[in-house]
DNA sequence: TTATGGATTAGCT
DNA sequence: GCTAATCCATAAA
């Protein structure tokens, strides 16, 4: 699976994380299911387990640029003081605050953007960030976006929240706000019909406060999962 | 108006 | 393993 090249997209991930394909296009299209808003009414605690091994769709005109969720994490409302919604809301942070499925991207170090969708009704904040998924379809040109040769460890795409926004184009001025439960969206979180992966919990990284709170969803044994 | 630090990454040692 | 880079939202003054 390291080897890559003649054995570019369009590849499909089994349920047991083997790399198998070229599929025909017309299956990976007929498959795809977007995720209703419903799906994204609820806890981040429930949303959070339940997005990994769904794929994260992103439409460059005809090109698409898909992966599969291998690690996200929760962030909730007040009762979060890692969260963003926890100081109030403010126009930064205000997606969080509005209604689930939403796109919420943020800016950070100076450099790096990161994914984010909201759940729980309008008026409810919280939220899952994005941070890692296994690339399927459209690589070469996640690496153009990366700014980073073909060559490079495939694992350097989008292992990581600011690398995953990079290589599928993701910034606060494109994308904030955008619904993600449509496919009229160019950018949404579809369900090709693979079987839920096992899931592990674990505490949240990168953060100061509230750093014990076991928050982290990943897909154990994944060689895309940061950390 | 100024200061602080962050839901990170790349590039060294 | 360690640190510089880099900018913006928020807190402090």
């Amino acid at each position: 699976m390291t080897s890559r090249g003649a054995a570019f997209p369009p590849f499909s991930i089994r349920g047991d994380n083997q790399i198998v394909g070229p599929l025909p296009k017309q299956m990976k299209a007929a498959t795809l299911r977007v995720l209703p808003r419903s799906f994204y009414d609820r806890d981040p605690r429930l949303v959070g387990p339940g997005l990994l091994g769904k794929i994260l769709v992103r439409r460059e005109g005809r090109k698409l640029l898909t992966g599969r969720i291998v690690e996200v994490e929760a962030y909730l409302g007040t009762e979060d003081p890692a969260a963003h919604a926890s100081i109030g809301k403010t126009q930064r942070n205000a997606v969080l605050f509005g209604p689930p499925g939403l796109a919420y991207v943020y800016f950070v170090y100076g450099n790096h953007y990161c994914l984010n969708v909201s759940c729980l009704p309008d008026g409810v904040p919280g939220g899952i960030l994005f941070r890692a998924v296994e690339p399927v379809q459209g690589m070469n040109a996640m690496f153009k976006l990366r700014g980073i040769g073909e060559t490079s460890d495939l694992r350097r795409l989008t292992r990581g929240p600011g690398r995953l926004a990079a290589a599928f184009g993701i910034t606060r001025e494109r994308d904030n706000g955008k619904d993600l439960s449509s496919a009229r969206s160019d950018l949404y979180i579809a369900d090709d019909g693979a079987a839920p992966p096992e899931v592990l919990i674990t505490k949240r990284i990168g953060i100061k406060k509230a750093a014990d709170m076991p928050l982290r969803y990943i897909v154990p044994g994944n060689r895309f999962v940061s950390g």
